[in-house]
RNA sequence: GCUGGUGUAGCUCAGUUGGUAGAGCAAUUGAUUUGUAAUCAAUAGGUCGGGGGUUCAAGUCCGUCCACCAGCUCCA
């Protein structure tokens, strides 16, 4: 006999012999959610811990995160077990869920490539069929060890984690057993619609010094029609790739001359110097002055900014004169020594130096992708010189502008706190100090961020601003990073109120992070559909035929001459071709003309946006362009 | 850097068990003069990523280097 008492205080009874899965099913996803008590033959029970999960795909939808979460987790057991059935000699190591599905790290010789998927695939489809019930059972120290005697990463993952003496959690379906705490589903019966997307090496513990394993990657649904759906975003989003729309829109090229080198074509010069003139104006707006440092600076001063010791693996070096020279990694030297070339009073601070600085790292070379992961990129970096006291508000503002440089693009984000790394300059009080600046101008402002443990800069904590690409990976691009350290090293003073020298405090900023990262999210964002401002090639002008180029040539000029990108197809092909090609250029304006526009001054304007096209005379069209572009409307 | 994969014309790809490279689109030229997403025809374009090896013969087989792709590690 099994009584739920439910939240209103109602009791439900149910027969003997009722499985509590059975109640769970038979109360539904929110009076399940809601039930208080539960007594099974008298003897109190909580219902979860009893039924292994809180969120059960069956009785709560696929939608609620946590129940996705559990339905994917079992898909890993599901997974491990298939894997185990065909390689009985495989070790198998961790299997969680993910954003997107799931994976499991086996160690396997040779490591499974593509070709073995699609047969595990069909054994993980056996064992759903299957429909083996997923139980969760508890078992000490010593019974945990000899159930994996020939699992020495299951060993050390209980040796590491699990207290002396405390039971163990551990999950069964079928002949599998895994250690687990859950949550599960009831059964692997609801893994109907599965997907194992790819096999990599991934290093155990994620430590490059260990052994690397196979990782298998997956996803699955509760319906086929969903997972297809799922992987049909996934080759839409291939459509947004930058890489891609990058040498289809002729915006940059990435050469094999030069890895991770990026050239940029005409057309990405474009967008690149409107991002740098929107760039300015801000900046100007928010108080600051613009600087340029070098590219090489000689050995003696990155040893004194601590890059010798603790980012030398990074930086490119060469001899001039007998002297070692590096290619700098990172823009703050310079502008420490501009801050060095005078004296400077209170009065000046905050001084707030930015620099569009081009960086080289030594990137590994596996870690190269598009331009969101390049060798030479430009920052566009800053270096404000304060006070103490003006720390936090000077956080604050920084944090404003990147929020307000975000929104301009239609940008989500997120934030992380990096705290204090092993490998790290200065005293411990410092970087709790300068960790604790940056949590309150957060909370002032009360965003939610995470925290990211000792992933902090070598001279200080960050707070990192992340951004989305077309599959969903993110991306760190804005950065601001509270510094005590370079000050000190530099010796930088300044004059305070009382007369005397004291030492100001520094932060590094970038709101892009660097041009190039943010233009590869930008061409993702927008699918290489960028808003007018941005648009390389605003307008094209498709004159029908010959006899209406002369009206064309007038048009243009009119157009250039109010500043406005625009471009001609004069070519003699039909105006269904040129406005295909306008169309897979992305052009946002496509201005058809023959004999009814030539003769009445008109233009027939064809917008990639609705509302904006339609028959308009030529200076209507320019005051409507001139204004979209000035507004910098997306 | 590590694990796995890939590399043929500007792009997307084909090329049988090794017998000496092909298509579509793009480009060029000519014809066509067109009303809101592809007019027709002809021409040109490749030491098959580089350099080795095996072989009578290598785009195809084997090692090596380079680049790229996915993931790991790292990071703007």
């Amino acid at each position: 006999m099994i009584q739920v008492t439910l939240k209103d205080g109602s009791v439900r009874e149910y027969a003997p012999g009722t499985t509590l899965a059975d109640v769970a099913q038979s109360l539904g996803p929110g009076l399940f959610k809601a039930a208080c008590a539960a007594r099974v033959d008298g003897v109190a029970v909580d219902l979860r811990e009893e039924l292994n999960t809180d969120c059960l795909v069956e009785i709560c939808t696929f939608d609620d995160p946590d129940g996705r979460h559990a339905f994917w987790h079992t898909a890993s057991h599901v997974l491990a077990q298939a894997v185990l059935r065909l390689y009985p000699n495989a070790k198998f190591a961790i299997g969680p869920a993910i954003d997107n599905g799931f994976y499991y790290d086996f160690d396997v010789a040779p490591p499974f490539t593509a070709e073995e998927l699609p047969a595990i695939e069909e054994e993980m489809r056996k064992i759903v069929k299957e429909a083996l019930p997923v139980e969760r059972f508890w078992a000490d120290g010593d019974e945990a060890k000899a159930l994996f005697k020939d699992q020495p990463y299951k060993l050390e993952l209980m040796e590491k984690h699990a207290a002396a003496g405390a039971r163990i959690s551990l999950y069964r379906q079928g002949e599998f057993v895994d250690l687990c705490a859950g949550p599960h589903l009831l059964t692997t019966a609801p893994l109907r619609a599965l997907k194992l997307t790819s096999a990599t090496g991934a290093y155990w513990h994620g430590d490059s010094r260990l052994p690397m394993l196979s990782r298998i990657y997956g996803t699955a649904y509760p319906k086929q029609g969903e997972l297809d759906a799922y992987l049909a975003m996934l080759e839409e989003a291939k459509k947004r790739d930058h890489r891609r729309l990058g040498r289809e829109l002729g915006l940059f090229a990435l050469l094999e001359e030069g890895p991770g080198f990026p050239f940029v074509l005409p057309n990405g010069m474009i967008v690149r110097n409107e991002l740098l003139t929107y760039w300015r104006e801000v900046h100007r707006r928010a108080g600051y002055s613009e600087i340029s440092s070098p590219i090489l600076l000689n050995q003696q001063l990155w040893q004194n900014s601590g890059h010798w010791d603790h980012y030398k693996n990074n930086m490119y070096t060469t001899d001039i004169d007998g002297t070692t020279f590096a290619v700098k990694p990172m823009n703050c030297p310079g502008g420490m020594l501009v801050y060095k070339t005078q004296p400077h009073s209170y009065r000046e601070l905050p001084l707030r130096l930015a620099e569009l600085g081009l960086v080289h790292r030594h990137e590994l070379s596996g870690a190269l992708h598009g331009l969101m992961r390049v060798r030479s990129f430009t920052q566009d970096d800053a270096h404000i010189f304060m006070t103490r006291e003006q720390v936090r508000d000077e956080i604050i503002g920084v944090i404003r502008l990147i929020d307000e440089v975000y929104s301009q693009f239609g940008f989500q984000y997120h934030i992380e706190l990096s705290t204090m790394p092993e490998d790290h300059m200065g005293s411990a009080a410092d970087w709790e100090m300068a960790t604790g600046a940056l949590q309150a101008a957060m909370e002032e402002l009360g965003r939610p961020y995470t925290v990211n443990e000792g992933d902090g800069a070598f001279y200080g904590p960050k707070l990192d601003f992340h951004l989305v690409d077309a599959i969903g990976r993110t991306w760190q691009c804005g950065t601001i990073q509270l510094d005590f350290q370079m000050p000190e090293r530099f010796e930088l003073e300044y004059v305070g109120e009382d007369g005397a020298k004291h030492r100001p405090v520094m932060i590094h900023r970038v709101a892009f992070g660097s041009i190039e990262r943010f233009i590869g999210i930008l061409i993702e964002h927008f699918a290489g559909a960028f808003p007018t401002w941005l648009a390389p090639v605003q307008a094209m002008l498709v004159p029908i035929s010959e006899n209406h180029h002369a009206y064309a040539g007038e048009v243009l000029a009119k157009l250039e001459a109010a500043g406005i990108r625009a471009q001609s197809d004069l070519r003699s092909e039909k105006m269904n071709y040129k406005i295909r090609e306008a169309q897979l250029k992305k052009i946002p304006y496509m201005l058809v003309m023959g004999d009814k526009e030539a003769e009445s001054g008109t233009l027939s304007v064809r917008a990639r946006k609705e509302g904006r096209g339609g028959v308009m005379d030529v200076d209507a069209f320019i005051e409507q362009l001139a204004a979209e572009s000035a507004a910098r409307e997306l």
